[in-house]
DNA sequence: AACCGGGTGGCAATCGGTTGCCATTAATTG
DNA sequence: CAATTAATGGCAACCGATTGCCACCCGGTT
């Protein structure tokens, strides 16, 4: 079922048949009728590849994580989804495996298949991702890129609000699990957080970095533990879990001993144990916020942009992992 | 960077560069490795529309799930996702949310940009399914149609090794929790369930259905505490997790009072409290053998297929949602 | 009557590869 | 040495749309 069957049938030139369905103020409106009749009735779909071919567009986007499996993604993939439904958009998953170069590559690879990309926490450097979102349209979540439009999850504020959180708790000695080094979130979390304890005349510690698994966590534990600090905020929830997992197994009470803070708000958050405090992060909007960015700076590819960069807030959702400092 | 420029720069014709990268025995050594290495020189990267159009094939592959927030599929997403990479092939990830006519209508309209689907727990019925399979390379997951190739995980069996687990345990009394009615698997685990059950001469109690969310425990708990069973087989870890929730909320005491199995193992299942006992299933192997299976359907055609089906086996999980029946 | 301009629709080039067919050349064989 | 065959590479048609350009028709002006 091609545009030349629709137009055999309804006696037209193929050209014809594409304005009518495309640009239909283009056509007289009984034609176009006709032919948007008959391809209803024959049940036509514009082949894309075709149709991307001659026109450039593609409809497609494509996200790129850096590992699918981090429960973080699970949302930012559902919200994306939507919005691209939603526009009539599909979307294409890429899974960089935590690698640079390979994110670079599969870039290059499909550069000419999508219209625009989402990367979210891109480990490529400043430098090459300048480069890449001047020769494509490029959103980032949770990275922050001069020139290049983003997203970001507010979270060094939460760092804030859990610091505030735990001092009011008399804890003293908080310390930091950090993240990925190459995560920029990572940074921007460690910093906010030795901005609040500055604030309090505190300085935090810092453990790290570990992967962001729940195995690390078990390492990740045994670091704060060593620390001496009686509390930790940790660079995402993976991690937390992974800690508390590891803190029962040790028989470390938690919060009576030592209380831990995640950040995201992840799917199980809530129900492992003890349920995690943790930075609520709206990650489900974050993902369709960068579809609504990415499809508006398609529209008017030639114009500035009016914003560069949507900050999203994150709050603290206090649980049962965090509590008063242990006397001592 | 087209094939054209290639062309002229090294002095061939187009095709003869396009069946130096794409077909290089049909070209003399020397001659393809000077394209070869003007290609790599130049960065070249295939445009896939353009090949798509001619050649049929455009190296994608699309996975139709039925509500991505569902943690089940990200271990089949994940698992797709790296047999595909490997394979050197793109992802295009469609959510059907949980409907029959998007699931249709979304298939229609990918049907000439994919080389194939598979279909995670399709909601369409068996006929219009055979339609499908008939027009386009087909692969379900957790489905059984005759003529249609699938990967189907062997739950059934599973709810049995669950069923002589509980029993051993002296229930007697154990109930099925009903997943969403137009659910393959759903069907199957009751099938397996009572006939686990008549064995041993019991018969089980069947509430629901219910929708597959953590919400939909809650109702799920309160009906299956109606039943007076002292066990229940919940269809997936998503509804055990909800009602493990709902149960502590009530102050019930699992496993004391009430045992809970879940199904799938999916992420969480481990850390919930208490762990579930669950039917731990080959969720990431399911999507890398449904990919397998596609591309192993794609390479061969015309011939007829060694296997239809492949079943991966599951097995049962005890953590501590589970124990001895309550004395009464 | 000659002219103008907007509305329509066709022609044909184009996007970037793929592939069947044929011509040329080189190698093998009787 | 002639003849058959295999290897190699070019030509050109095609895949299915999109789009710039032009021709035509028609009503309205002067």
């Amino acid at each position: 079922m091609t545009i030349n069957d629709i137009a055999a049938l309804t006696g037209v030139a193929a050209s014809t048949v594409s304005r009518a369905l495309s640009r239909p103020d283009r056509v007289n409106r009984v034609t176009r009728e006709r032919i948007q009749a008959a391809a209803r009735e024959l049940n036509y779909v514009p082949n894309t590849q075709a149709r991307a071919l001659s026109s450039g567009r593609t409809e497609t986007v494509a996200l790129l994580v850096s590992d699918a499996t981090n429960p973080f993604y699970f949302g930012l993939i559902r919200g994306a989804q939507q919005q691209l439904r939603a526009a009539g958009h599909a979307l294409l998953l890429i899974d960089t495996e935590d690698s640079a170069e390979l994110e670079n590559h599969l870039l290059h690879k499909v550069r000419r298949s999508v219209d625009g990309v989402i990367l979210a926490a891109s480990r490529l450097p400043e430098q090459t991702l300048s480069v890449i979102a001047a020769e494509l349209p490029v959103v980032t979540v949770n990275r922050n890129v001069p020139r290049v439009r983003s997203v970001v999850i507010d979270s060094p504020d939460g760092v804030m609000q859990a610091v505030e959180h735990l001092v009011s708790l008399d804890h003293r000695a908080i310390a930091y699990v950090a993240g990925p080094p190459s995560s920029w979130a990572n940074e921007a979390r460690w910093r906010a957080m030795r901005t609040a304890m500055a604030r309090h005349g505190l300085t935090a510690a810092r453990v790290g970095p570990f992967g962001v698994s729940r195995s690390s966590g078990s390492v990740a534990a045994d670091a704060l533990l060593n620390t001496g600090a009686t509390a930790g905020v940790t660079f995402n929830d993976l991690l937390a879990i992974g800690i508390l997992r590891r803190l029962a197994e040790r028989g470390v009470d938690v919060p009576g001993e030592i209380s831990v803070v995640g950040c995201d708000d992840i799917f199980g958050a809530d129900f492992c144990s003890p349920p995690l405090t943790t930075l609520t992060a709206p990650i489900e909007q974050a993902g369709r916020v960068a579809v609504s960015m990415l499809l508006d700076h398609l529209e008017h590819l030639g114009e500035t942009a009016s914003r560069q960069t949507v900050l999203l807030p994150t709050h603290l959702t206090i649980r049962q992992s965090s509590g008063p400092a242990p006397r001592r």
